[in-house]
DNA sequence: AGGCGTTCCTGGGGGC
DNA sequence: TGCCCCCAGGAACGCC
């Protein structure tokens, strides 16, 4: 489940080689994947100009050309990646093809994936919070954002218009890390603790960008796979013994997710007492 | 406001 | 071995 490190894995492995490409055709294997446009539309748009960027922006891949953004979303089991053969893989959705006759392919297994067309950012932007590794995203603005709602802190942080960008595992990650039920009450979790979760979700995110995330992502011929997965200290582990408490890691819903946690070291906070 | 259920999908795991 | 059932989950949406 690609989340914002896998995203920007993504992001970081595709840039170099689509910056001033010319999209020369877009190919739709299942039709519901282009959310809000035909290739038509964006074959008429793209005459002639060139892609000036590829970034990221919440869990979304940004291709930025002159006059629009096509932002596409993995959801659970996209890929995106550079075709190096013929034959297109089983469950291609779309692709993109190139002037340079590069062929852009977005795979998908449960075709939850989509592809936007947007003048701009202003319609990603008007429905998710913060980028968690902005300067501007600082300790002092989570306790604002947790203290001024009074939400189950799991469900919380998953809310892509609260902040952008973390999902089931990394949220996981980032609670334990800090010491947090996931179960907590937003505004009963004490200063301390929120500075920690800011500085855990932080070092988590940072380490699995370096890792080049935790899911596994065929980038075609040379199948590199995110290697964070070595790293997960909660997530996944039902039934092993927490790292830092050698307590039986436990496994819950929660928010409707299968969640990861340690009784012993996760405090669970449910009324203010400061 | 916020929690919860439903929808979209398919591969894979559990149960027998 | 084989088959069926159900679950996993990100985000949007409707309902209470």
């Amino acid at each position: 489940m690609p989340e914002l490190p896998e995203v920007q894995t993504v992001v970081n492995h595709i840039r170099e080689d689509l910056v001033g490409e010319q999209i020369i055709g877009i190919e739709s294997i299942w039709p519901k994947v282009l959310h809000n446009f035909k290739p038509e539309d964006l074959i008429k748009k793209n005459i002639d100009t060139h892609i000036e960027d590829v970034k990221r922006r919440a869990k979304f891949i940004i291709i930025q050309l002159p006059d629009f953004i096509i932002a596409i979303h993995l959801r659970m089991t996209g890929k995106l990646y550079f075709l190096n053969q013929n034959e297109l893989p089983k469950h291609a959705s779309a692709t993109l093809q190139l002037k340079s006759k590069k062929t852009l392919v977005f795979e998908d297994v449960r075709k939850f994936g989509r592809f936007y067309l947007y003048k701009d950012l202003e319609p990603i932007n008007e429905r998710h919070g913060p980028e968690p590794l902005d300067e501007s995203f600082t300790s002092g603005l989570l306790m604002d954002i947790l203290s001024t709602k009074k939400r189950n802190i799991k469900a919380l942080l998953l809310d892509q218009s609260v902040v952008a960008g973390l999902g089931n595992i990394y949220v996981d990650e980032g609670l334990w890390m800090s010491g947090i039920h996931p179960n907590s009450i937003s505004n009963a979790i004490p200063k301390t603790k929120i500075i920690k979760l800011h500085r855990s979700i932080q070092t988590i995110l940072m380490d699995a960008i370096a890792a080049k995330g935790t899911t596994i992502i065929d980038f075609s011929v040379n199948g590199e796979s995110g290697k964070y997965a070595d790293q997960l200290r909660i997530f996944g582990k039902a039934g092993e013994p927490c790292q830092k408490s050698k307590n039986k890691i436990k496994k819950i819903r929660v928010a409707g997710r299968g969640t990861y946690f340690c009784s012993k070291c996760q405090h669970l906070y449910l009324t203010s007492c400061d």
